[in-house]
DNA sequence: TCATATTGCAACCTCCAGGTTGCATGATAA
DNA sequence: TTATCATGCAACCTGGAGGTTGCAATATGA
């Protein structure tokens, strides 16, 4: 199955499953929307748009940042959490490169059939 | 929290969440990887590459099967299954979006510091 | 026809993700 | 200083994800 440099792949596969895993999810989609204003957001102010507790939005929040899409950080008595957009960007180079090798592999099909 | 057309964006976001999560599950990621080759393959074929069980495998296809990202049909006594890559193409679109609105913030945000 | 290969179905197990509640703690506005 | 607000921590609960095993059914090659 591939295996040009075993753990290299491996830890790259991990690593894309970790992100794809925290992506993988309604409300975490949801709070990744609501910070993708720009602004970076308290914990309560995140939780007023859902019907959640505070506790299970931070849990989210965890998961977000354990993926590094989202960093926090504390300024006064409140937490603040803001995005992190590259993460999402190397998953989209990550998409964008499987599914041009589908592409090409078409083509080579194609031209294979046509000679 | 962004509600434009509530229920519109509500099932949009179910229906990418559920295609993350389809990928966020390093097995499954390897499948994906072994059928990017172009090829379609058996479930004992792809079972080969892995140190699972038949059955587990089989369970990992029909999660990505349910997400749209594989298609599988019966040939004669083995079950081949192919990838569609469509899905990876709009989830590539969405991250891209997401990006690209963040990259957007930051350059109002640059040119109002400036002004 | 018969032994074998490939799959499907179903029951079962274990563990953790997602969620809640209750209480303790630090920051703040009045 | 004090009442309040925002958060952190910990215990707890529940359902389903991920995995295995056993058996039945169908295709296929010899």
């Amino acid at each position: 199955m591939s295996r040009g440099h075993p753990e290299h792949s491996a830890a790259r596969r991990r690593h894309h499953a970790v992100i794809f895993a925290a992506l993988g999810d309604e409300t975490r989609l949801a709070l990744v929307t609501a910070l993708a204003t720009g602004e970076a957001q308290s914990i309560s102010r995140l939780t007023a748009g859902t019907r959640l507790t505070r506790q299970a939005v931070t849990k989210h929040l965890r998961v977000l940042q354990g993926a590094g899409l989202v960093r926090g950080a504390r300024h006064g008595r409140e937490s603040l959490f803001e995005l992190d957009p590259q993460p999402m960007k190397e998953m989209q180079e990550y998409l964008g490169r499987v599914s041009q090798q589908w592409d090409e592999v078409l083509l080579r099909l194609k031209a294979h059939v046509e000679s």
